[in-house]
DNA sequence: CTGGGGATGGGGCCC
DNA sequence: CGGGCCCCATCCCCA
C-alpha cells in the first residue's frame, strides 16, 4: 500500500490538481462508504489450491457462518489472534547483492513469495500487490518498512505521500515513510481498499510498527487492498467504520462537481478529512470533495504532528502538470486502488474508471464475512454502493470492478523477477556466513528506531520481527494478556486445566464455549480486559482466527480441571490425570514420567506437551483447514502449506522447502548419502520409507519353505543351502552343524541372512536355471558362505557345516557376479572389524526390524 | 518399484 | 514454566 498519505495536507492546489485528486478522494472515500456486499457471490477458487481439505467454497461457507468481522477487531486482537505471519523476502545486500540492487528496488525485492506485483501492461511500474495463492484470513504481513521521521526531523517539504503515523500512548510519535523504494518494503505498493467489500487487509499498529492483516480469505490472484483497522482509524479520527465519511462524501458529490466548475477554495491544512485526520468523526461538517481529496482533516489539524507546509509531492503523479504515473496513484492520498494513472490524467468530466483489478480479483464477488456476521459492522453503512454519480458519465456502473488493465506479468513468477536470489531462508546462513535476517531490509531502518523508539520496542530483524506476533508488547498489558490468552492451550488438558485453576479462575468461566479464549486457563493474572471482553462473535467455538486454541474438547475442560486438581491433592484417579508427572531420578537428574507410556522427560514442560499425545488435545487450530495441532510450532509450520512459503533453500540447487527436514532429505541427493541400507541386497536409500517399501520386494512370494523353521526362499537352491546346516530348528537333523556357542549361533544367523541376500539376488535367479547338482550346491555354499565358514572354522571348531569342495567353471560364471554384501552384510562386517564398512562420516541406518 | 518431495507428529533443549 | 526452535521419524503422494 502506498501510503495513502496519512498525514498529507495541502493548503492550496490548482484546480486541475484538485480535480484529479478530487476524483481520487471520492473513490477513496467511497471505499469507506460502499455498503458491504453482504450477499455477493462466493469467490471462485480461481484455481487456488489453498484449501487442502476443503474447497474454497467450503471455506467461504465457514466464513459466512462462523467468522466474525475482523475489521472490527482491535489492534491488540489482531496482534494476538493472528498467528500466521508472512515475512518479507530477505533482501540480499553486500557483494553479491549488488546485482540485485541494480535491477530491483528493495521495496520490490521484499515482496513475500505468496504475493506478486501488479504491473501495468507495458510497464514495470508496480501498481499494486496481488496474491499468488489463497491466503487465509488472519494472516499478518509486515511490518511496514520505511524511513523514520519524527516531528522534528521531518522536513517541511517532505513528500508525505507514503507517510504512516506511528503513535505511542495516544500521541503522535513518528512517521514511517515508504516513499523511498530503496528503503521501504513492498507494503508501500499495496493499494487502499475502495470499499469494505473489497477490503481484504486491515492496517494496524502493533507496538511501533504497522502491519497488514488479512480480514478475509484472499483468493489467488486477488489484489491486496488495505484499509485502517478500527483502532487505527480512530486514532486518525476517522469515523469508526468509515461509513460516515462515505455519507459525507456522497453529500459532497454535488459540491465536488460544483467545485470542479468553480474555483477551488484554498485548501488549508486540516480542512478536509483524511486518514491523517485527527478530528473525531467530523460529523456535521460537510466535507467537500476537495477536502476529502486532500486527505486532510477538515476540522482540525494534527495537534501533535508538526505543522508543515504543503507537501511538495515531488513524485506525486497526481499533479495535473505531471505525467501520470501509476505509482503516483497508489500511494498517498488516495487510498483508492482503482484509479489508474490514466484516470489521473483525465479531466473531471472525463473521469473514466480504468480497470486495474487483476483478473483473479474477486473481492467484489467475495462475500464479506463481516457484513454478514457483524450487523453492527456497518453502522451507518451506506445503503448503496458508490453512486454512479460519483464517477463521471461514461464511467459505467462500477466499471471499476472490471478486469484490470494491468494484469500480473505472470500469475506466479513475474518475468525478470529472479525470486530465488532473494529467497534465502529467514534464518538460513548466507553463503558467506552470517544470517540475513537483519542484513536485508532492516539494517538501515533500525538505526532510526534505535534513536527514536522507546527501549521496549523490539529492534528486531525480520525473523525476530515475525516472531513478535507472539510476544506481547510490554507497553500494552492487554496485548500481553491477549497473547497469553490466545496462545495458551485451552484448558482441555490436565495441565492447562490445572493451570487454569491455579490462576484462581473458577470452573465457571464466563465463556465455557470458548475456554481457549476466555476460559480460566487464559485469564491473565493481570486481569487483562482482553480475556472475556472479546466481541461475542469471537466466542464462536470454531471461529478460525489463526491459532485458535483448543476447542476440540472444551466440553470437558472444566471437568478435567476439577478432576486434576483433586488428583493433585491426592484424590487419585486413573490415567495420567491421576498423577500428571511422577518424578523419577535418573543419573541424579529428575525425570518426569508419563503415566501413560512411561516415557520420561527431562523437563516438565516437555511432558506436558507430550501428554497431549495421549489426551488427543490439539489446541492449535488452523483457521483455514481446521486442522488441529498439539504444538503452536506445528501450526505455524503447517501454515506454510497455505501461504506457500518455503523458507529453506538448498544452497546447491536453490530448490526451496517448507521444512528443514525435507531440505535435509533433499541434501542427501547432492551428497550422495543413502543412509538406509537394505540388509538383503545392496540397495540403499535416502529415505527410510523407501527402504521399507523396498523390503517388500524381499517378502514377496517365497514358495520354498523350510520345513523346520519360518524361513521361505524364492529359490530352491537357497532353501537347500539353508538346509545344509543353517537351520537351527533342524539342527538335530543330519548335516546340521553343532551350534554350541553363542558365537556359533550368531554365525548361523548371519549365514542365513546371507543366504537370503543371495536368494533375492539376480544370481540366484540365474543359478536356479543351471540345474546344478551337488557340486553346484557346494560351490554355491562356498561362495555365499565361504567367508563365514572360514571365520567359523577358526573360531568355532564345533561349527562346521557340511560342505564339499569343488567348483565348476560354469557355476562360477553363473553367479560370479554375486558378491556377498560388502557394506552391510555380516560377512563384510566380520572381516572388516577394524575397518568401518563405510566412510566414518556416513551413518548407516540399519533396519530396525526383522525382515522375515 | 524407485525416487523425490510434502506434510505432520513428536521430542529435546534453550531461552 | 512455557514458548520457540530444531531435529528426527513417519506417512503420504506423485512422477
Amino acid at each position: 500500500m502506498c501510503g495513502w498519505d496519512q498525514s498529507y495536507t495541502v493548503t492550496s492546489r490548482s484546480s486541475a490538481m484538485l480535480t484529479s485528486e478530487g476524483a481520487q478522494t471520492v473513490e477513496q472515500d467511497d471505499s469507506l462508504h460502499r455498503p458491504k456486499m453482504a450477499a455477493t457471490a462466493t469467490a471462485a477458487s480461481s484455481g487456488s489450491d489453498g484449501a487442502e481439505t476443503m474447497t474454497d467454497t467450503d471455506v467461504d461457507m465457514e466464513m459466512e457462518t462462523e467468522e466474525d468481522d475482523m475489521t472490527r477487531w482491535t489492534e491488540a486482537e489482531f496482534e494476538a489472534k493472528c498467528t500466521y505471519t508472512v515475512k518479507d523476502t530477505v533482501w540480499e545486500t553486500g557483494a553479491d547483492g549488488d546485482s540485485v540492487t541494480m535491477t530491483t528496488t528493495r521495496a520490490e525485492a521484499s515482496l513475500p513469495r505468496n504475493l506478486a506485483f501488479k504491473h501495468l501492461a507495458d510497464s514495470k511500474e508496480v501498481v499494486g500487490v496481488c496474491s499468488r495463492e489463497y491466503i487465509p484470513k488472519g494472516t499478518r504481513f509486515g511490518p511496514l518498512v520505511g524511513e523514520i521521521y519524527t516531528a522534528d526531523s521531518v522536513t517541511r517539504d517532505a513528500n508525505r505521500k507514503y507517510f504512516w503515523r506511528i503513535y505511542m500512548d495516544g500521541e503522535f510519535h513518528h512517521f514511517v515513510d515508504g516513499l523511498d523504494e530503496t528503503r521501504s518494503n513492498w507494503m508501500r505498493y499495496v493499494n487502499p481498499a475502495h470499499s469494505a467489500a473489497e477490503q481484504n487487509l486491515a492496517a494496524c499498529q502493533n507496538g511501533m510498527e504497522i502491519y497488514f492483516y488479512t480480514v478475509k480469505p484472499v483468493p489467488a490472484g486477488a489484489e491486496l487492498l488495505v484499509w485502517y483497522c478500527h483502532d487505527f482509524a480512530r486514532r486518525l479520527h476517522y469515523p469508526p467504520s468509515g461509513e460516515l465519511m462515505m455519507q459525507k462524501l456522497k453529500q459532497s458529490l454535488l459540491e465536488v462537481k460544483q467545485q470542479q466548475v468553480s474555483s477551488e477554495e484554498p485548501l488549508v491544512e486540516g480542512s478536509s478529512p483524511s486518514p491523517v485526520v485527527e478530528t473525531p468523526t467530523p460529523p456535521k461538517r460537510e466535507h467537500s470533495v476537495l477536502s476529502i481529496l486532500r486527505g486532510t482533516n477538515s476540522t482540525s489539524s494534527s495537534k501533535r504532528e508538526p505543522s508543515r507546509p504543503l507537501p511538495t509531492r515531488p513524485h506525486c503523479t497526481n499533479s495535473p502538470d505531471r505525467p501520470l504515473y501509476p505509482r503516483a496513484v497508489y500511494p498517498a492520498i488516495r487510498p483508492h486502488p482503482h484509479i489508474s494513472d490514466d484516470l489521473l490524467s483525465h479531466k473531471p468530466g472525463q473521469l473514466s474508471y480504468p480497470a486495474t483489478r487483476s483478473p483473479g480479483n474477486q473481492s467484489l464477488a467475495t462475500p464479506s464475512p463481516s457484513a454478514r456476521s457483524s450487523p453492527d459492522s456497518s453502522p451507518q453503512g451506506s445503503p448503496s454502493g458508490p453512486s454512479p454519480a460519483f464517477y463521471s458519465p461514461g464511467l459505467g456502473s462500477y466499471s471499476g470492478y472490471s478486469p484490470p488493465s494491468a494484469p500480473l506479468s505472470s500469475p506466479f513468477y513475474p518475468p525478470g523477477a529472479p525470486y530465488s536470489r532473494y529467497l534465502l531462508p529467514h534464518h538460513y546462513p548466507l553463503p558467506g556466513g552470517g544470517v540475513p535476517t537483519v542484513g536485508g531490509i532492516f539494517p538501515r531502518m533500525y538505526p532510526f528506531y534505535g534513536g527514536l523508539l522507546p527501549t521496549h520496542v523490539p529492534l528486531l530483524p525480520s525473523d525476530a520481527a515475525a516472531r513478535r506476533f507472539l510476544m506481547p508488547d510490554p507497553s500494552h498489558p492487554s496485548s500481553i494478556a491477549a497473547h497469553r490468552d490466545f496462545l495458551l492451550p485451552g484448558p482441555t488438558s490436565a495441565f492447562s486445566a490445572a493451570t487454569s485453576l491455579k490462576n484462581k479462575a473458577g470452573p465457571h468461566h464466563p465463556y465455557p464455549g470458548h475456554p481457549h479464549l476466555h476460559g480460566p486457563a487464559h485469564t491473565p493474572s493481570s486481569g487483562s480486559p482482553t480475556a472475556g471482553t472479546a466481541p461475542p462473535s469471537e466466542r464462536m467455538p470454531t471461529k478460525p482466527t489463526s491459532a485458535l486454541l483448543g476447542n476440540t474438547s472444551e466440553h470437558r475442560s472444566d471437568e478435567e480441571a476439577i478432576n486434576l486438581t483433586k488428583v493433585k491433592r491426592g484424590a487419585g484417579s486413573a490415567g495420567y490425570k491421576a498423577l500428571p508427572y511422577p518424578l523419577k531420578k535418573q543419573n541424579g537428574k529428575i525425570k518426569y514420567e508419563c503415566n501413560v507410556c512411561s516415557k520420561t522427560f527431562g523437563q516438565l514442560s516437555n511432558l506436558k506437551v507430550h501428554l497431549r499425545v495421549h489426551s488427543g488435545e490439539r489446541p492449535f487450530k488452523c483457521q483455514t483447514c481446521n486442522k488441529g495441532f498439539t504444538q503452536l510450532a506445528h501450526l505455524q509450520k503447517h501454515y506454510l502449506v497455505h501461504t506457500g512459503e518455503k523458507p529453506h533453500e538448498c544452497q546447491v540447487c536453490h530448490k526451496r522447502f517448507s521444512s528443514t527436514s525435507n531440505l535435509k532429505t533433499h541434501l542427501r541427493l547432492h551428497s550422495g548419502e543413502k543412509p538406509y541400507h537394505c540388509k538383503l541386497c545392496p540397495a540403499k536409500f535416502t529415505q527410510f520409507v523407501h527402504l521399507k517399501l523396498h523390503k517388500r520386494l524381499h517378502s514377496r512370494e517365497r514358495p520354498h519353505k523350510c520345513p523346520h523353521c519360518h524361513r521361505h526362499y524364492i529359490h530352491l537352491c537357497s532353501l537347500r543351502l539353508h538346509l545344509k546346516g543353517y537351520c537351527l530348528a533342524a539342527k538335530s537333523g543330519s548335516g546340521s552343524p553343532a551350534v554350541s556357542s553363542h558365537a556359533a549361533l550368531e554365525e548361523v544367523h548371519r549365514a542365513n541372512e546371507e543366504i537370503e541376500r543371495f536368494d533375492v539376488s539376480e544370481h540366484a535367479e540365474r543359478l536356479e536355471q543351471l540345474q546344478g547338482g551337488v557340486e553346484v550346491e557346494a560351490t554355491l555354499e562356498k561362495q555365499v558362505l565361504g567367508m563365514i565358514w572360514r571365520e567359523t572354522d577358526i573360531k568355532s571348531p564345533h561349527f562346521h557345516p557340511h560342505h564339499t569342495g569343488g567348483t565348476t567353471e560354469l557355476l562360477a560364471s553363473a553367479y560370479g557376479a554375486y558378491e556377498p554384501s560388502n557394506e552391510t552384510s555380516v560377512i563384510k562386517i566380520r572381516h572388516s572389524s577394524p575397518i568401518p564398512p563405510l566412510p566414518a562420516s556416513v551413518t548407516v541406518k540399519q533396519e530396525s526390524e526383522d525382515h522375515t
